[in-house]
DNA sequence: TAGATTGTTAATCGATTAACAATC
DNA sequence: TAGATTGTTAATCGATTAACAATC
C-alpha cells in the first residue's frame, strides 16, 4: 500500500492534515474532492489520486468524511509514533524550535536537547534540561533517539551527523545551512535550509516586479 | 531569458550557488557538468540544461570557471539588491531569524522589527530596534518594505498578511504554520512550514525502518 | 589536430489532468 | 431511480535524461 508513493505525494500530506483540521474546527463533516481542490489549489483529480495512494477513503456519491480522512492521513504520516528526538545546537534557533514547535502532535517526542557552551548547559528550554555535548554519546546510547534536530553551525554539523548515524539515529531534520554529505541511505534527512528559501524569495520577487 | 523559468530550476540556483562557493574555498578554478553532477548528486545533463536556462556560462572543451558562475548565479539571484525586510513576530522564531540569518548575503536588508508585547518593544534584536504593531503602519508608509517575515502565530498572520500587502509589501516569508489565504497574484509567499516538514520526517522514517 | 565538454535538440520518464465506468 | 462523486485508467503535460553537433 505504501510502496513506492513519490515524495510529491508525501509533501502534500501535512498539507491536507492541516485543511482538514480546519474543516473540522468548522464543523464541516464531509467534503468532495471538487470542494477540497477549490479551497486548497489543487485539481479534484489530483486530490483522489493523492488519496488512492494509501487506499480508498471516499464514497462515491458522497464525497470524503473530514473526520475519518484526517484521521487516517494522521495515520499515515504516523503522527502517534512518538519517536524520541534530541536538539543538537541550542543557539537562538535550536531554543526557538524546542519552544515553538508541538514535537507531540508531529509523531515525535523530545526527550534531551545538547549543546557545547557551558552557559546554557544544565537549563531547562522547552521543559528539557540542556546537556553538554560530551554527554551526547552516554545518552544515545541508553536512550536511543530515533531523529536528531541539526541547529548547529554548518562546520559543525558534518560531523556530529556522521556520529549520530553511527549512534543509531534513523532521521536528520537539518537547519544548518549546508547539505550533510552523508550517504542518502544511510539516513533520512529533512533539509530546512532557510538560506535557499530566502535566495529564493528573492528571485522570485525580482521576477515579479521585473 | 527570464521568462518562463520553472520554479523547480530557480530552487536549485541557491544550492549551486553553495556549492560553487564551496569549490571557491577549495581553490577550484574550473569545473565541469560532470564533475559537479557528482558532486551534487545531478546529472550533468540537468546542470547544463539549469545554467542554459540564464544564457551559457561555460566553454566548450573546458567546463565552467567556477568564479565567473558563482558570481552570474548570485546575480540572477539577486544577492547584490538589498531589498527591505521587516520581520513581525519577535517570539523565539523571530528572535532566532533575525540573529541567525544574514540577510546583506542573500538580497536583503533588516530594517525593523514588529511585535505586541510591551516587555520586548524597545529592545534591540538583530541590531534593529523592536517597535510595536502599532507603529507598523507608518512605519512602511515612511520605509516602504518589500518583505515581511511572518513569524507570528497563526491566528494573526493572516490579519497581518492583509495588512502588509495593502501596504504595498511584495514578498512574505511565512514560518506561521498555515497557508496565508491571499490571491497568489497579490504578492510572492516563500512558506517555511516547520511543522509540515517534521510530518514530512515522520513519513520517511517509518518508510525506512518499516 | 585530437580530446574534452558545452549548448541544444530529441527521447524518456514521471507527475498531473481528464475522462469515465463503477457505485453509493 | 437519478444525481453525485469516487476510484481508476488513459491522455497530457512538464521535467529530467540522453544524444550529438558545435567548438574551444
Amino acid at each position: 500500500m505504501r510502496e513506492g508513493i513519490s515524495l510529491a505525494v508525501v509533501r502534500r500530506l501535512p498539507r491536507y492534515y492541516r485543511f482538514l483540521r480546519e474543516l473540522m474546527a468548522n464543523d464541516v463533516t464531509k467534503i468532495s474532492s471538487k470542494e477540497l481542490g477549490v479551497r486548497m489549489g489543487y485539481s479534484a483529480s489530483q486530490i483522489r489520486q493523492d488519496f488512492n495512494c494509501f487506499g480508498g477513503f471516499g464514497q462515491q456519491g458522497y464525497g470524503y468524511n473530514v473526520d475519518y480522512l484526517y484521521n487516517e492521513i494522521g495515520k499515515i504520516l504516523g503522527v502517534e509514533k512518538k519517536y524520541k528526538a534530541v536538539i543538537v545546537g541550542v543557539g537562538n534557533l535550536g531554543h526557538a524550535i524546542a519552544g515553538h514547535i508541538n514535537f507531540e502532535k508531529r509523531g515525535f517526542r523530545l526527550i534531551g536537547l545538547f549543546d557545547i557552551r557551558q552557559d546554557i548547559v544544565g537549563q531547562e528550554v522547552g521543559g528539557k534540561p540542556v546537556m553538554h555535548m560530551d554527554e551526547l554519546e552516554a545518552f544515545c546510547r541508553k536512550n536511543k533517539p530515533t531523529v536528531a534536530v541539526l541547529t548547529l553551525p554548518r562546520d559543525e554539523a558534518g560531523a556530529v551527523a556522521k556520529q549520530l548515524i553511527e549512534l543509531g539515529i534513523k532521521g536528520l531534520w537539518n537547519f544548518s545551512n549546508g547539505d550533510l554529505e552523508l550517504e542518502s541511505d544511510e539516513v533520512i534527512i529533512e533539509n530546512m535550509h532557510l538560506g535557499d528559501s530566502l535566495m529564493t524569495l528573492c528571485y522570485r520577487i525580482t521576477d515579479s516586479i521585473e
